[in-house]
DNA sequence: TAAATAATGCAAAATTTTTTTAAATATATT
DNA sequence: AATATATTTAAAAAAATTTTGCATTATTTA
């Protein structure tokens, strides 16, 4: 059912007038109405050909659309932006694009009806980000995957800097010989991540003598010990705690000790990892300040009604090395 | 921007007069220009009047509307439900209202852009229920989650079942005392969960001895490890995994053993439960049969333009026990 | 309290959007 | 190839939606 000044009237207690004054912006002084019924027109989802004047509450409507994956990752991912969204008046919607034919035209479809969009879509390239923001032209689009080469404005964390922390507290252990477990190398971070590592440990003089490239899963961390030959003991950096787990549960499960054997590194610092014997050590990132910075980048795009930069720009945020147990080199 | 005839004309490369025939449903045959022109007027999001007709190969979009948390859960849920709507061209969104100030409104304002909800909202009761019911009037809703009576049409796991198998499981493994790490018990499928274990316990003319009441966290978890007093050999039934997991965790860390001093059984089966030292016995829920039964309903309402039954009713899932370790009598 | 200013609703006018008419073109059938 | 049928469009007509003029009522200011 299309919306019409009349139902947003019937709705307010306006008449027909009133309500047109306010949406085409002619509403002379800032009586009540004009709140109660930019706020009705916004609850009712009518969509104007100008664009309805701004007003500081009327809630900011935000696409999060990812590539959607059954691990605890993205419980946490939306579990930050859910509540960064409702603390700044921001109605949240969530959309996997995992399966997705077209993504470009579906983007195009949620612009329709939204404010801004945040892409979590680590697989693409900046080919298809280049398509994107074409197909969006002007809209209000932040992505926080790191990509090639950048295209459209990024906040991110620091994953170059994340593997390179991880090799540096391996070192720093005592480690002399070193593994890795890589995430998806379709995903530009697991990338990153990887190079962050290995460069690290060539300043150090020392070099990757195992590699394993895994899918995020935990049976890639299994298969990744299956892979393994014990020679010496090794540090090694996995691209994600779910890996490193997995990794870490078949170690166990076949004898092996752990710190003892393998000193492991994890990234993101998911609640299991915490909980996890022994305790993972691993890279954390703070995915509410990831939410924080996003969400105010595109609300400042909108409320001030600012052009795009032409050149867009890429933020990293800096992570840390959380030092739990399986790091030690005992 | 509200869209026009003229923009789903201009997309389609139809004249506008065209694009009026096919979606007032007055094409005469059925060339090929009507199923783009649906498609255009789908993609561009065109709220006509009257409901545009339907075609088999159309997606539907449906709302998926949750109460967010951190939880391994969610993204399982997620997961699921993403994958069975791509196999159904169905387009997902999520929703969290877990913040939400007036859920009735929200859910109002979703059924404009939607031809379907799915709740899963386990804290609303049967009163709020009602409101949403008399809000929504004959819009297509089913909840995934039990309620105390019954309003909307549901379709949900039998978790009443699930605390029964597990009772069963802990006697039948040898168990003589028995105790429960509930869930919230505003969430009505964490009261199911504890009625279905007592009652099994009770016919077996067994009771609980120990009750801690959880929030489904981790830490929850572990604070009901704090909470127990060590005389007999319990076993125990946590209402979700996260919890179960938290006190095993908080056991092996106060050099209890499990199995040994305690037995427990989670409910969930989520993938971390597998992983865990020492493997989780939990109750098993079918996400993706959760997915398709309650997609199913909808779509055929939908296409079926069925009216609602008047009186709802409620189907349960099966669930079913997995054996693991923690359950075992040693 | 009177005068000025602001807010609102009714109904007419203006505008936008959709539908229909009538003619042209394309496609299928005999 | 001739005929019938289906599809499409441009333009006119109709319907729908929104805006505006004007009168009335409410609120604020002097």
């Amino acid at each position: 059912m299309k919306v019409k000044l009349e139902d947003i009237a019937s709705k307010t207690g306006y008449s027909i007038a009133t309500v047109s004054r306010v949406l085409s912006g002619k509403a002379v002084g800032h009586s009540s109405s004009v709140e109660k019924i930019l706020i009705a027109a916004r609850e009712l989802g009518y969509y104007a050909n100008r664009p309805i004047y701004q007003l500081d509450n009327l809630p900011l409507e935000m696409a999060l659309v990812t590539q959607h994956d059954a691990e605890e990752f993205y419980s946490c991912l939306y579990e930050s932006f859910d509540r960064v969204c409702s603390l700044s008046n921001i109605q949240l919607s969530i959309h996997s694009l995992k399966y997705s034919k077209n993504i470009v035209s579906e983007l195009i479809l949620l612009s329709r009806f939204h404010d801004g969009i945040i892409l979590m879509t680590p697989t693409l390239d900046s080919e298809q980000y280049t398509k994107i923001e074409k197909g969006i032209k002007a809209f209000p689009v932040v992505s926080i995957a790191p990509v090639d080469e950048n295209v459209i404005q990024t906040i991110t964390f620091d994953s170059y800097q994340g593997g390179w922390l991880a090799a540096k507290l391996l070192v720093e252990s005592g480690y002399k010989h070193f593994g890795i477990i890589t995430g998806p190398l379709i995903k530009w971070e697991a990338n990153l991540r990887r190079n962050g590592y290995i460069d690290y440990l060539r300043k150090k003089e020392f070099q990757i003598e195992w590699e394993y490239h895994g899918d995020y899963s935990f049976r890639a961390g299994g298969k990744a010990f299956d892979n393994i030959i014990k020679q010496k003991k090794l540090g090694i950096f996995s691209s994600n705690d779910q890996m490193a787990l997995g990794f870490l549960h078949a170690a166990l499960e076949n004898g092996a000790t752990i710190p003892g054997d393998y000193g492991i590194v994890g990234y993101d610092n998911m609640p299991y990892s915490r909980v996890f014997y022994p305790n993972l050590s691993t890279v954390n990132t703070n995915l509410d300040e990831l939410a924080e910075n996003t969400l105010d980048y595109l609300v400042n795009i909108i409320k001030n009604n600012k052009p795009k930069k032409v050149k867009s720009s890429t933020t990293l945020l800096p992570v840390e090395i959380i030092k739990r147990r399986t790091h030690t080199y005992d």
